[in-house]
DNA sequence: GTCTATATATGGATAGAC
DNA sequence: GTCTATCCATATATAGAC
């Protein structure tokens, strides 16, 4: 994590720290230029405004989770391979960024009519659930997995991986946990989320 | 959900509303009292600050999800009674407020420092796990359900519940539903969770 | 208790020197 | 490109009339 010598460069993950811990509008331009060490005129000199600032360090954040999603949603792999795959891969990008759930979910939440254009207008569109679904259903149809709901099935795996780090500070007051060892938690999430998948959908 | 005659009482429940809708930073008092149809100075002559106002409604929120929590944990039901009894009733309160979670979890995340204080000089603390631990526990022992660690069982269940409603905006994107569709996918999640759970830890 | 008007502080944005 | 100084809009908070 060395230090980029380029100014530009060291706004923008400046910005994204300030933006993921405090949110959009409980950052301050101040609290960015501090934490890149140079001027607050600087911000402008090179991104313009708050909120292009802010469109980019959310887009690029967006941009962290879905192409990997939607690699591994559309892959060949079989419905069991592909399950682990997800939890693994998606709880991996998690740990390298455990902010980002929280801050993508939360801006999305208070910003509900911008996110459309500016995601769709950039990205190569929203992930593609279709063949997961489908795949769902074939192992369901053949006996190899309990009935499900496929949509379900999809949002429970999603529920156990993403919760713990979007829920982290209530969780850690109600099991009276401090960081270390929540961390200490989190680090076998991904055996234990594919066991407990694996566990309640096999017939 | 007729309005409230009372200034006070009025402006108590709008407050609740732009603050769990836009956070303690992206609120207005302007907003607030449009919302309650009175004027800004109102809101300070009843309730002092706008930090005042918002540590009120935060607590607020907060004793809307612990003590009924609390009261289901520290039962004398057996491990499958509560778990049917948590998932339902825990369900249930979020449905009645379904912003309250992300409010709660992201007010949280951003004052780490703040909330201890406010919620254990107020409260009877934090909620008791421990029986429920040892529930889990002795079952394992019994044989009667699959070994588990038993925190990751806890976290694994309350994932469940809450972030389907945490998460929305960002799983509505993913599986590309409307609101109507979605809380379709809500209305039935207490028999999927409870189903779901008790699949994968049967013995 | 409730309002209008105003004081005061904060924060995003710009001007202009270097 | 980078800085200091400043402008200006917005938002919290208060004063004071009714």
């Amino acid at each position: 994590m060395e230090i980029p010598v380029n100014t530009e460069e060291r706004i923008r993950l400046a910005a994204q720290h300030v933006f993921q811990k405090k949110g959009l509008s409980g950052a301050r331009m101040q609290d960015i230029a501090d934490e890149a060490g140079i001027n607050k005129a600087m911000l402008h000199y090179y991104f313009r405004s708050k909120e292009k600032l802010f469109d980019l360090v959310f887009l690029e954040s967006f941009q962290k989770i879905f192409p990997k999603i939607n690699s591994i949603l559309t892959s060949e792999d079989n419905l069991f391979q592909k399950i682990e795959h997800f939890v693994f891969e998606y709880i991996t990008v998690i740990n390298q960024n455990p902010h980002l759930p929280l801050f993508v979910v939360n801006e999305l939440a208070k910003n509900p009519e911008l996110f459309l254009q500016k995601l769709f207008s950039t990205n190569e569109g929203a992930p593609k659930v279709d063949k997961l679904i489908k795949q769902i259903e074939e192992e369901i149809n053949k006996g190899t997995i309990l009935p499900i709901k496929p949509v379900n099935l999809f949002l429970n795996i999603i529920s156990l991986c993403v919760f713990p780090y979007v829920g982290k500070p209530l969780v850690q007051i109600i099991l009276n946990m401090d960081d270390e060892q929540y961390k200490g938690l989190l680090e076998q999430r991904k055996q234990e989320v594919l066991g407990f998948v694996l566990n309640a959908i096999k017939a």
